[in-house]
DNA sequence: CTGAAAGCGCTTACAG
DNA sequence: CTGAAAGCGCTTACAG
């Protein structure tokens, strides 16, 4: 014989007042209680374990201070900086986040996500590495929430975005290794999706800048796995690379077991410079250099700007060297 | 001038049937109406991209299809599996998870994660890895949901939990090595919480039905991370162990990498058995051997006993051989 | 400062 | 099979 949930009416009963005070004083609307009543009514929904149903409320307001935030199965785990930023930046401004997982890229998934997303009121929506086709861009639209993608984008989408820029990204990779003295640069585990596409237009520019030539087969493409790393390297000694951009930490990573296999040595036989800069980049030997993103940082800017401040677009990154590339003599 | 989102009212004007009709169908309540009406309504309610409100409908009913998993940050990342387990699950039985982040074993992420998913109506509550402090046992107890342990049990605690066998992950660790010729063995990076206790505990069993003497030292604790695996490996000359098992893949790493700065070879110097047995296993050079988690199971089975079916405590887990083990002359 | 009352968008007996 | 009506637990003008 288990008690209910007790309810506002609950409250007020036990307090002597009517359920509309308890409301306000819950709610800490200024000016409109005496401390005497608000004590007595704290004291009451302390006695009695009240905690409001937000469900009840969000009807009755028609708004939330929840944040829905959807993430697609990242390959690599770049994301609990992202929603650690997200969390302490939420609380900070009396909002809450919740996940919804989209799986690893199924656009099922995602629909589904968007769907539980949009079910309910909410404060918006904060999606991180997700691919938009165009019935989930009209099921965010039709849902009237502000929405932000966040760690990936396209110029192409009409939605905001906080992100590193890939371009960059890229482009500076390519920079550093040209500056230690590689000609022939590869850039290793790419996709066809924005995200892959900008960054080959940052090694391209790059490359162009310098005039250096690209050749056929220097830019591989993978799904910034580990295994596409491993099995890209298979073709490595055809292409005659002196250095490689990773696409990611993971495909770096699966470069360098392929290359120990096959007794390349790295850096000496093989530089590598890796985009993301997560904590694997310290725990291969040697450790790898990259360009790495300020995953945090996404992580608040995204709530700031969807909460209507510090509209920033790019968050700066910053290459830290480390082990994994060579100066190459000219 | 953006319309409002559209209501159940709207459909039934729409539709030109009652809201009670509207909400049957949606609902699709068995035998409440004819396919005729059931169409027209369905033919409205996709005309306007009405969607239900969850907030009104869970008010409604008092009940919810949501089931919330709290995630405490893990240091290591295993927890991808389990939501995936879960998420599949979940919507297999017409439910749906959401996620509360509670960072990194910060009681009062904890208790605000725990908060957040007992404000409203749910089908129940699920947490991974989470260290339940008194006040955190009082809340889940409070909300009278159906709540179950993931990850990591005690029971001493009065909750039902879905976990590896901690106990048994450590024991059949040590079995292994012992099998394998090894007499002095260490344990590497456990906490004290309970997770750490039982695995100790069954450390200490196997070596003392061996009738091997465990010295001090032997054990060494840490917390699961990467660091704390670099950190111990610097005392090792000094333990003269053969054999070591890592409390997880990550110290795992961590063990490797001291190593090696250190001129240890692995596994002729030193063997090595991880617990856990994410991808990180098949990173390395050489690959981790490991006592691996079914960790996609766990998140299965965590959602079906939460539903109320296959009430399994323990599920299982294997050893599987990689590299990083050899067999040691008597 | 406080209460009575209407309303948020649904669901579900109850009649018919 | 279908509709009118009450109710879920809150919030918020509106009076006083």
């Amino acid at each position: 014989m288990v008690a209910n949930k007790p309810t506002i009416k609950d409250v007020a009963r036990q307090a002597g007042v009517s359920i509309a005070t308890v409301s306000r004083v819950m709610a800490k609307k200024a000016n409109t209680y005496t401390p005497q009543t608000a004590q007595r009514v704290w004291d009451a929904a302390a006695k009695l374990g009240y905690q409001k149903n937000s469900a009840a409320a969000e009807l009755a307001t028609r708004s939330s201070d929840k944040i829905a935030v959807i993430v697609s199965n990242p390959p690599t785990n770049f994301s609990t900086g992202i929603l650690d930023g997200m969390q302490q930046t939420a609380l900070a401004h009396n909002h809450h986040i919740i996940i919804l997982y989209a799986g690893n890229h199924s656009p099922q998934l995602l629909h589904q996500a968007i769907k539980d997303a949009t079910a309910g009121p909410r404060a918006g929506i904060l999606l991180i590495g997700s691919q938009i086709d165009p019935q989930s861009l009209k099921m965010l639209q039709d849902s009237q929430l502000p929405v932000r993608l966040v760690s990936n984008y396209s110029y192409e989408l009409p939605l905001q975005f906080i992100s590193s820029d890939n371009t960059e990204l890229a482009a500076q990779s390519v920079e550093y290794l040209i500056k230690k003295g590689h000609r022939r640069i590869g850039l290793f585990g790419i996709d066809h999706s924005h995200t892959g596409l900008q960054r080959r237009a940052g090694y391209q520019k790059a490359m162009y800048e310098h005039h250096l030539p690209i050749e056929q087969d220097w830019i591989q493409y993978g799904n910034y796995s580990y295994e596409a790393g491993q099995t890209i390297m298979q073709y490595w000694a055809d292409l005659k690379l002196s250095a490689v951009v990773a696409a990611s930490d993971l495909v770096a990573m699966g470069i360098m077991r392929q290359a120990a296999q096959m007794g390349i040595k790295i850096p000496q036989d093989l530089s590598i410079v890796s985009i993301d800069g997560t904590f694997l980049c310290e725990v291969t030997d040697p450790q790898l250099t990259s360009v790495t993103q300020d995953f945090y940082q996404i992580g608040v800017n995204s709530v700031l700007d969807l909460l209507g401040n510090a509209p920033s677009e790019l968050v700066p990154f910053k290459l830290v060297e480390r082990g994994s590339v060579a100066e190459q003599p000219k």
